[in-house]
DNA sequence: ACAAAATAGTTAAGCGCTTTCTTTAATTAT
DNA sequence: ATAATTAAAGAAAGCGCTTAACTATTTTGT
């Protein structure tokens, strides 16, 4: 049978108020005494249960997770660097991937909420507000992640997209080129990203057209299937903007197999600077966003709102930063 | 204040013996007063708790999950197939990165031992084997993923690591290659890939020695550090195995800034055929493991055992399968 | 040496549920 | 119409812990 606090108390020949003061460290108590528990507890082989603890009113010790998908590159990343830092400050992490779907999202929301997690932080969109305005008013604490609530006191923590999709049309449009096509994701962050660029393109004089982007869900087999489209179209364009690695390094092969030369033929910039840009030849020219940083930044900030230090409603941006590889260089002549 | 069962219960008029049973659609009861109660339920937002019903008696419906490190692209696609799964048949899943160090492994299984998981699947190595016995003893459910645990009892999921070996060295003596360095990692899983590859080795009629392997930690960074051991060391070989593909695209990193040509100068093997092998250039010849498949059935058995329904001790061995791509090539004349 | 103050340890209520028994109400049979 | 049967709902104990309030034991002061 599952070896309780009774049984400790028990057998070292105290009550189990005495047992649960040595397993907090509170109260007051003889070395011996202390000592004479710990041993006991030891030989027993016994492990608190957090549930009986978190019942009476303490924590659970652990937030939910809500990404889109965690098999991609950019969310493992930070889900790695948020569980690092958790479990430096005591707490687990359980991680859902809801590929954006309402029906999950809602799913693990109730899920977690009955499992009394002590904190949400989110990546996923959540395009139903309520969803997110539920566990608002339940008082719950919740961070976004790589994203806006959308609502008002929620904080969230993120790249500044805006100026990282600034930069990347920046960067194209001094290489010369011009005719540019977006690849897009239906959620803010991205949209954000496309109209940064949107910003910097119309400001060197052009006209930003909406038919210059596509929108498509991050993976690769869309990036691939997205410059399909694009070359079905004719009229290629002489660089392409991806909103994520994931699409762009989709365009990459894409391009490969059908004998595009990158960067010779069609420039190419993806946005997050994940494993996939370092590793992808030619090196991905890609916006890189602190993934270190904000995965620390977003836990900080949930255990100060879990432990009520911190009730604001910001807007952490990290500011992004161009990586330049080979993905992208100057438009040729004979291209003009 | 948080709505609990006795709220439900009052405004619905009702003891909470029938809220209790509403809510797990147990025992009878009037038709109308189970949707009165349901109403109620909605209305006041009520989510039962699920720490305060683990407690008496019920699962936790949580699922621990511990790998080397999730970032790596092996795993954290492993681990999509597996949170999908578990959710699929309502259990969350906990996931910690240990990278194979014992304290963590310790504190790890501890934490999830008091949050009274349900279950533990177990990626990382475990060489302290006396941690996955106290959980044994515990008669806590327990299944291995991606290989053994060593010790009697435990059943495990993997890939049949040895055959993929061989078949990874076979295809290189195939193309002609003899003189050929191999990566290592200090897990089972990987000594067994390379005493798989040994096996084929001989069989040729070539000796195998022990200063062919160089062993490592898994991640680009290392990879990039052996090939350059490797060519300090003089002696270039004409082909390199690598035991997983986070070290071989670190080797074709390294290769590629130093101007050694993949497949010409240099054939290369990965395995595990994650994202890394489809997206590298050249598309990494690879061991595929069916991860899919594993995740799944890893799972699936810790869901049976956990319910008692699988008592067993089996090891679950699925077939490697060789992926050709474009880093290996036949050993030309002039090299051999 | 004795009261006052501080320290050590205990009692018991309560956290939010589940579940076994009971009791009460509704049906069916006679 | 009434007893026998069955269905519906409730009472209460218990899950493993925390904690406020309280009692017993020491220690300190004078």
């Amino acid at each position: 049978m599952k070896v309780t606090i009774y049984d400790v108390a028990e057998k070292a020949g105290v009550s189990i108020a005495t047992v649960s003061k040595v397993i907090n460290s509170t109260g007051n108590m003889r070395q011996a005494t202390r000592e004479r528990v710990l041993s006991v507890m030891e030989e027993l082989n016994y492990y608190p249960s957090m549930m009986a603890s978190a019942l009476t009113g303490k924590k659970t010790e652990t937030l939910g997770l809500l990404v889109p998908d965690i098999s991609n590159p950019f969310f493992s990343e930070i889900a790695r660097t948020i569980e690092d830092r958790a479990h430096e400050k005591g707490l687990s992490v359980i991680m859902c991937s809801t590929d954006e779907s309402l029906e999950k999202e809602k799913k693990y929301l109730e899920l977690l909420r009955r499992k009394q997690v002590d904190g949400f932080i989110i990546a996923s969109s959540f395009n139903d507000k309520n969803l997110l305005k539920g566990i608002k008013s339940a008082s719950i604490p919740l961070v976004m992640l790589t994203q806006e609530a959308g609502m008002a006191g929620v904080t969230s923590v993120a790249v500044d997209d805006f100026s990282g999709g600034y930069d990347a049309a920046n960067h194209l449009l001094e290489l010369g080129h011009q005719k540019i096509a977006l690849i897009n994701e239906n959620r803010l962050s991205s949209k954000m990203r496309v109209y940064g660029f949107r910003e910097a393109y119309e400001s060197h004089g052009y006209t930003f057209t909406d038919d210059m982007v596509i929108t498509t869900n991050a993976s690769l087999a869309n990036g691939k299937k997205v410059l399909q489209t694009i070359i079905n179209n004719g009229n290629l364009p002489s660089a392409i903007f991806a909103c994520n690695d994931l699409l762009a390094i989709g365009v990459l092969q894409g391009a490969r197999e059908r004998g595009i030369n990158i960067p010779e033929d069609l420039s190419l910039m993806g946005f997050d600077n994940t494993i996939l840009a370092t590793t992808s030849v030619p090196g991905l020219t890609t916006i890189a966003q602190p993934i270190e940083e904000m995965g620390k930044k977003v836990v900080d900030v949930i255990i100060d709102s879990i432990n009520n230090k911190y009730s604001g409603s910001e807007r952490i941006l990290y500011n992004p930063e161009l990586m330049q590889r080979d993905t992208t260089r100057v438009l040729s002549e004979e291209r003009v």
